[in-house]
DNA sequence: CGGAATCCCCCATGATACTG
DNA sequence: CAGTATCATGGGGGATTCCG
């Protein structure tokens, strides 16, 4: 069950803002999810399961759950048979992508130079969006 | 005990080199460690541990070493009696502070915008640093 | 002063099966 | 297609005690 942003954030003591921030991108595949949803657009679930294949489909519930309640993401049903359910970036999401290019920039010139610096990494890297 | 990068990383299943960030900073005291480092610069041990008065020793230990491993920060430790441990910024760990701001100015406007609407926060928000 | 060593617990995540 | 429901697990974090 998805667990509403004041719980969480009264879990993680906030100590300042910055925590905020982290409270609301700090799931495991919320980064990810909020990337597909800002390069692609509008997204249907069984997308999203396509583009994000080890996510089971009970975390891609609930980590959607989790923004849609932290109002990043706006879901939209449709009531056809069988099921149509659309996935999107609110003006909160969108002002986000800022934030997580500057945290992709920063990740791949860490990796390059840290990280990976003589082995690559066994991870196909996330493709580059302008 | 603090885990090596690796190790954490492959814990994480990066997908992206975002999350290579958020595994680095994503600790539940990295970050205002980090923001105490780089504003007031060196700090000795016990004095972290005053400035952020919920942290146990164990836990800032835990977090320190972990940054240190990442050469986020550097720890420099005095041969005196009684011990003497300063904490500062790496160069990795400069770089990463205009990745903090940008985390602190979303989550201040987030907060007030939608978390924060009615009730102020109930915890001393975070002084500017400029 | 700045830790290390133990013990413990809870919650985020995973695996699996079922459904309108 | 887009989800629930249930059970299992493991590791991040807390509390406490001891140490050079």
């Amino acid at each position: 069950m998805a667990t509403e942003i004041k719980d969480r954030i009264n879990l993680k003591e906030i100590n300042c803002e910055k925590e905020l921030t982290l409270a609301v991108i700090g799931g495991k595949w919320k980064l990810i999810i909020l990337w597909h949803l800002g390069h692609e657009g509008t997204l249907r679930f069984s997308e999203l399961k396509k583009l994000i294949p080890h996510i089971t489909q009970k975390m891609l519930t609930n980590q959607l759950r989790e923004l849609e309640e932290d109002q990043l993401v706006l879901r939209k049903v449709y009531a056809e048979v069988p099921p149509k359910v659309e996935y999107s970036l609110t003006e909160y999401g969108h002002s986000l992508l800022p934030v997580l290019r500057m945290m992709y920039d920063w990740g791949k010139n860490y990796g390059e130079k840290v990280i990976w610096k003589d082995a690559p990494p066994d991870v196909e890297p996330c493709e580059e969006i302008n």
